[in-house]
DNA sequence: TAATTATTACGAAAAACATCGTAAATTGTA
DNA sequence: TACAATTTACGATGTTTTTCGTAATAATTA
């Protein structure tokens, strides 16, 4: 089958599949609670989010009890795949090498961090 | 005086600064006649974006003669930094690394883009 | 059982974005 | 000069996103 369509989360979305990515699965109170420690929200507005979502297929949910638990039905590293992809197009010229500098550049990264970076470069260079 | 708050250029404006990061200053028509080679839309549409992203200090103009000359008024690599730090804390828990690895594992760079981040890591591990 | 609480469903309003048509002003040209 | 073409200004419309209030339903507890 053809891939069906990538459904770009909106930054809304994206800080609930954060969140259902870390806890695998959770209800709506579970995320809800997390993003208010992050900022000020209502409840409903959360769940409203979470309903679109389903509609969108971005989660899937278990309604069996009328408490409905939720998971992420969109891979974390397929997002992040996705979603680099665009930025390196739109922001750095197609060009991965350039955004790796600047993320270099800005974040420090630790010693331990560098050499597993570098492990993956002598990696690639084999090829 | 303290930082000027940071404006979030929307995704048609990117495209529009994209263009002008590029051309250094342009007009309306100049930016337009670019961005009509990606995606068909009508030349106002391109005009009031413009005209919105002047009203929000995203770039200035020129406006003695008629035709107004536009310029980018953020630079590119403030830009990118602070859109590439958003993409790291949201999606990348924070992690440089991380979406380091995630860049390099899928946009396939060249042996001498390899070369170029080896040095970066060299010389930020010397530091 | 009755009252309280928690949850979902629904819809509506507000805000942000994107798009374009029309008119007015300016410039260039026949 | 008068006509045509270009450009800006302005406003309107439609879509997407965000937000939340209210009502209905189910679960809990007094």
């Amino acid at each position: 089958m053809a891939g069906t369509k990538y459904i770009k989360p909106t930054e809304s979305e994206l800080e609930i599949l954060q969140v259902l990515w870390n806890k695998e699965s959770a209800t709506v109170r579970d995320v809800h609670e997390e993003l208010a420690k992050q900022k000020d929200v209502g409840y409903t507005t959360t769940l409203k989010l979470m309903q679109i979502m389903h509609e969108k297929g971005l989660v899937k949910r278990d309604d069996t009890s009328k408490t409905h638990i939720y998971q992420a039905s969109v891979s974390k590293e397929k997002t992040q795949k996705h979603l680099l992809g665009k930025m390196i197009d739109n922001l750095f010229g197609g060009s991965s090498t350039q955004l790796v500098i600047q993320a270099l550049g800005n974040h420090k990264a630790s010693t331990q961090e560098l050499d597993e970076i570098q492990q993956l470069l002598n990696d690639l260079k084999k090829h």
